[in-house]
DNA sequence: ATTCTGACGTGGG
DNA sequence: CCCCACGCCAGAA
């Protein structure tokens, strides 16, 4: 119960939490490295829980093209992409510029 | 119980 | 690079 509730969506957390300052990563990375691989689904459902957490920076969170896929789902039109630009990410017609610069991946910089 | 959708990813052409 | 089809698991109707 003190912050570990379910495996799957604690794991998520956990991982977006760690996520830094002015860098983004995929679904399918966060499953991979929660041993949810294939169910990147999953983990963008989660995020639509995390919308309670107020430390859950979900616009960090793309999927594996760069692309603002869950930007609508945000309370403004625009304020994923806000959010990242304010970040220093540059963020094309929803699509992240240097994806592969700002690319966090959990399995590589986390250990 | 059945069916469809969804903040995705991978593989094949 | 693009497009199409399938797999994935959970929740809503």
């Amino acid at each position: 119960m003190s912050g570990n509730d379910s495996n799957f969506f604690s794991k998520v957390y956990e991982v977006v939490k760690q996520i830094p300052y002015g860098r983004v990563t995929s679904y399918g990375a966060i499953a991979k490295h929660i041993g949810a691989a294939g169910s990147a689904r999953m983990v963008g459902w989660a995020m639509n829980a995390s919308h309670n957490l107020p430390d859950i920076p979900a616009h960090r969170v793309v999927n594996r093209k760069g692309l603002l896929t869950g930007k609508h789902h945000f309370d403004g039109t625009n304020l994923m992409q806000q959010l990242l630009e304010s970040e220093g990410i540059i963020v094309i017609e929803n699509q992240i510029q240097d994806f592969e610069k700002v690319f966090w991946d959990p399995e590589k910089e986390l250990n």
